[in-house]
DNA sequence: TTGAAAGCGCTAACAA
DNA sequence: TTGTTAGCGCTTTCAA
């Protein structure tokens, strides 16, 4: 069995209280006092058990996050961002995903009732569960996720970047763009294909919708695109994976990227890089880092105004000549 | 406040303990029994503190994982892969990264409080920290780690696939290799560059040590080779990360990659997919649920034995064509 | 500066 | 089938 405080107490000669004492704040017990516990203790080799302090203290020291089905590298880098400063802040993290699961309301509430707050990114949960969790008095952070008035908010900002995103592709000739990836799915997605409509200018704007935002979808987008054989003067698509899963069956089906057709992504994942794609940035560590810090102020009650905050993105223009990949597997 | 199982009881007519036995196995009472009690907890919004109940019941229902420094693709994937095993097993799941923090021991320890048990990855923590949280009777996984004998230890498969990777290059006429990656930073390393030097048959391995395995090492590492004007036939990088970076900084100091030299990396992280580099695929998710089903044995003490698990990798070969990129960027 | 004692919210004997 | 009660390991008044 693990010591706990009763033995250390013992052993040091003193009561539990005063261990508890000389191990949070050894300055309130006399120097004598605090040698005599720290050595018990170390000799005991204590660690104090977290659900004894926490259940007393009537905290958690420790933060959730929920993320959706879709993984990849966004998810990724937001979570890393999120853990850095919840670390910094003396907090743990605990990790939900909610992908392929019905039971998504459940499973958050669960994880509110052992954490002490929360950061729910994109439509992860309904709003009524929302609603419910803010009612109990979890501290909640949105990412990328509609805004709620009375609950704070993070996004990255879509319009603006999608209105240049538009202007790029019609002064690079575009007059027909078509948007791949469903409107429906986020706002964030929403938002690109708005302000892509709004900076399009003359140029004509077709919506193609996916299931869901990875490269299979792309592919399978592609597919019809070959299939029908006509090509709109530019794909902008709903993020990267969905992008590159396009390009790559474009280019399997001889279409040649970019003198036949431009092709754009969103998120500027590594791949982005190496396959030399047309995307817009996201600060994804600063997202998950900011996010931390926003429901941080909420824990500790620094604040009960909600905050609704929007990160810049940047348009990064890539322009690549057509690579041809084969690959072979050999276990 | 949020209502306690005392509420509920007073608002149910019946006692605390009832309470508890309705709501977590509602069989054992009688019909109406609980659907008062559910009727009251349902009116409450009523939701189990889990610290009382995890210090009542001695667990936490919740595992750890430690990763290190080295954020990107490769423990994204590990971490998604286990967070599913996890919850599948109704266990949340607690987060720690190392990265560039001294109190590593101490945060792991830390965490080990409040979980049941821990997959540490790579080379995250010291020996004797592993030794002491052992003593502590804290069950444990390594992933990625030098395996100890008396610890679970689960690895991806190196050696082997490393020798064909060789076999490859030789065939494809490289006499000169150079390994690029420090073998001290990791054991994976280590049998990677084994396994290379075994397979070499008549060709030379030489190492060039960087001191880390991300783009940047694998950019400074293609610095200096451009700076020398001297080429080996082909570079084995440590990992993608490493290749993609020493790929890139080749080919814009004008190298022909894989024309004048060949480049491999190791993970087959999705970068390595679109920018045609071959590679090792690690089955990254299979090793974060392996790792999870690994610990929840331990933890329901099915076993004592430790296990040794060695997952296959698979040797993938990519050509592609030169490709150049630019890159502008707007805000 | 220290100790005694009352909880924190829950589970699990044990009794009824 | 239900209630009583004694903890789980800790913090924190309140007294001494």
């Amino acid at each position: 069995m693990r010591p706990t405080i009763r033995d250390v107490a013992s052993k040091a000669g003193v009561s539990i209280a005063t261990v508890s004492r000389a191990l949070r704040d050894p300055q309130i017990v006399s120097k004598e006092t605090q040698s005599k516990v720290a050595l018990a203790a170390q000799e005991l080799d204590y660690v104090p058990n977290h659900l004894g302090r926490q259940l007393a203290e009537r905290r958690h020291a420790a933060n959730g996050i929920v993320f959706p089905d879709l993984s990849g590298p966004y998810f990724a880098e937001v979570v890393l961002g999120y853990e850095a400063v919840a670390a910094e802040l003396g907090r743990s993290v605990l990790l939900l995903s909610t992908r392929g699961r019905e039971s998504a309301a459940a499973m958050v509430h669960d994880l509110a009732a052992r954490t002490d707050g929360l950061v729910v990114l994109g439509r992860t949960v309904p709003d009524d569960a929302l609603h419910s969790l803010v009612r109990r008095g979890v501290p909640l952070v949105l990412l990328a996720r509609t805004p709620l008035a009375e609950i704070d908010s993070l996004n990255a900002e879509n319009r603006q970047t999608a209105r240049a995103l538009a202007a790029h592709l019609t002064a690079a000739g575009a007059g027909a763009i078509t948007f791949v990836g469903d409107p429906d799915l986020s706002p964030d997605i929403a938002e690109r294909l708005e302000g892509l409509e709004a900076g399009a200018g003359g140029a004509t704007v077709t919506v193609t919708r996916t299931p869901e935002l990875d490269e299979g979808s792309g592919q399978r987008a592609g597919d019809a695109v070959v299939a029908s054989g006509r090509l709109p003067d530019a794909f902008a698509c709903a993020n990267d994976e969905l992008a590159l899963g396009l390009m790559t069956t474009l280019r399997a089906g001889g279409v040649r990227v970019p003198d036949d057709v431009l092709v754009s992504g969103w998120d500027d994942v590594m791949a982005a890089r190496y396959a030399g794609l047309t995307t817009v940035r996201q600060p994804m560590r600063d997202l998950g880092a900011t996010a931390a810090r926003m429901l941080d102020e909420l824990i500790r009650g620094q604040r009960t105004e909600p905050r609704h905050e929007v990160l810049a993105t940047e348009l990064i223009i890539r322009t690549s000549t057509t690579s041809t990949t084969g690959t072979t597997s050999t276990t």
